[in-house]
DNA sequence: GATGAATGAGTATTCATTCAT
DNA sequence: GATGAATGAATACTCATTCAT
């Protein structure tokens, strides 16, 4: 039944983003979600793997959820906005996601599952390039253009989730005007 | 003697930034910094004070080498680059502090002592704040136009260690001057 | 399997009545009564869960088999004698148990929880009250009473088991004798 | 200084009869008796010889204080109602003391200090002797008639400490008497 | 598939004792 | 005499993983 491997893996990634890797035994996993400890075995190797394979859903779903409405047919800057948007948005309605992937990016010893997630984020590059191309944007490599948009997105998504500002609709707007700013020549 | 608190804090440091928290042992501090393992707890009440007060030192340090130029003598612009310069040379010369900083700064359960840097950091706000009153920069809280300017340069260093960007003098100025133009009206 | 539950419980009674509370590791324990160190968790939340379920099962056998005879049909005097007895007996035949409970019940910090015996012990105020109803005591709180019958029988169980005294069934008589003496009119 | 080694004999006291042996370690019998971890090793051998001390030291002071006013030259129903007394006044006026006598001698592995009370008890002797001799007493071991006489005493000191009886003055008088009936024929 | 009892290596922390100063 | 930093063996307890049922 994927019913309980899905189980498995929401019970994980409440207890981790609440009590981080090491805090989370399997048998809190198992007792949480309703199995027994054995059962985790069967649907993963182990407890890193357990991890790696939640990190992998949920990186997919965000990313996906970030671009859902990305289209080569859009203006440029309309892409850039739907996009920037969507990543607030999501953020802001999955905190316990972005506890996690926070916690799963910044912790050493995790091997980075070089997941090909390159397929997924080809919009971004596809985003970047062109606007390098149609030279609206100052010339960086892409990277540092996703960067210089999305960092300071991810950053205050942690300021407003600790309760030092509030990511309303208008606040939102005008850090987006400023990122697209600070890209556009 | 200070040395051996110096020496303890010292493994502490490279241990945990390569291997994480949970995955380094008080004995292997011990063993790493040439102590026995009771005399740790002469010095510090227990693991989690250790690193509290390693991750105060180091943000300290942070702090003071990022803001070490700092002058209201000097006109805002200038200010403004000398310490997101500062900023990117001692995270480029200090990759174990930056791993440890994104690592403790990053995980649950962890709570934060933010007010006591409060005095430290007033600097960065009198920057932003000034800024606004002459009408330099775009009307935003002072977080966030602290988050525009510098979290760029935190994500960058962190893709310049992962091997995926280079940050030379040439880029770390181009990024500079976006993260300027960002805040700038 | 109540097993390996037992197993522990005994091997804890015989350790810690000859070795001590504190100087029985856990990890002895389980070596002695053949299980692993981990399993003992599984049975008991802590050390001090498990003394005190140990305490509570000999505690109770121990009165149990003091007052098996007891009957409130039978005359008073018979009562007393057969539940003095058969103290004397069961003591005689255990004496691991009864240095486990002097050990537990004269050390600091165990909290003791009488209350759980109440029932148990009912016997033995239902004989001196009726006792006293009956006026053949001395009119006295029937603990009173019952401290001056018993606990010079404690006390030379001590005696016997340190080699000063042999309880052998005459001796028995004799004391039984006195302290029957010592609370009747 | 004499004084120095007494801090350390009250602090040792105070401290293992409220939180138990093994749950008092060197360094807070230090720091409570204000001297040095290293000095204690100057008076005393080590732990276990430091509590032996205190031992020794108390239980003289019990077995004087109980046998002050004893003089050959008084009855011996007086001699005996004046012990009897004095033994429970004593423990009222010294619940400390109490408490660390009934815990070293119902624990186990401390090697029971034969240290030679012989000289010091001997009046308890000389007292059941005499009754024996003058045909006072019921006829049987000097030892059996002093735990017949003495062991409700110390039964009652634990009930009063615990708060289920109240030894006043009263109530003493009329244990005493009990206690006198069951060893007089 | 599913359970949960069982294992045992691993971990933070304590503490009697020593010894350089 | 006196200090208190230093040692390191010892201990309670945890937890990923296995496996008989």
């Amino acid at each position: 039944m994927k019913d309980k491997r899905t189980a498995i893996l929401e019970a994980t990634l409440t207890l981790i983003s609440e009590r981080g890797f090491h805090n989370t035994p399997m048998s809190l996993i198992a007792k949480t979600s309703g199995v027994s400890a054995g059962i985790i075995y069967h649907y993963f190797a182990n407890k890193e793997e357990l991890i790696n394979e939640l990190y992998k859903e949920i990186k997919l779903e965000y990313l996906h959820a970030t671009l859902a409405d990305y289209s080569e047919d859009l203006p440029l800057k309309e892409r850039f906005y739907s996009t920037w948007n969507n990543y607030i948005r999501y953020s802001l309605s999955n905190p316990i996601k972005v506890l996690f992937l926070d916690q799963f990016e910044n912790s050493p010893l995790v091997k980075h599952v070089e997941e090909d997630f390159s397929e997924v984020i080809a919009p971004f590059f596809h985003l970047f390039g062109q606007g390098l191309e149609e030279g609206a944007f100052i010339s960086l490599p892409p990277l540092i253009l996703f960067e210089l948009s999305f960092a300071p997105a991810a950053a205050l998504i942690k300021r407003h989730f600790a309760g030092f500002v509030n990511m309303d609709d208008e606040l939102t707007q005008a850090v987006a005007d400023a990122c697209w700013d600070a890209i556009t020549i």
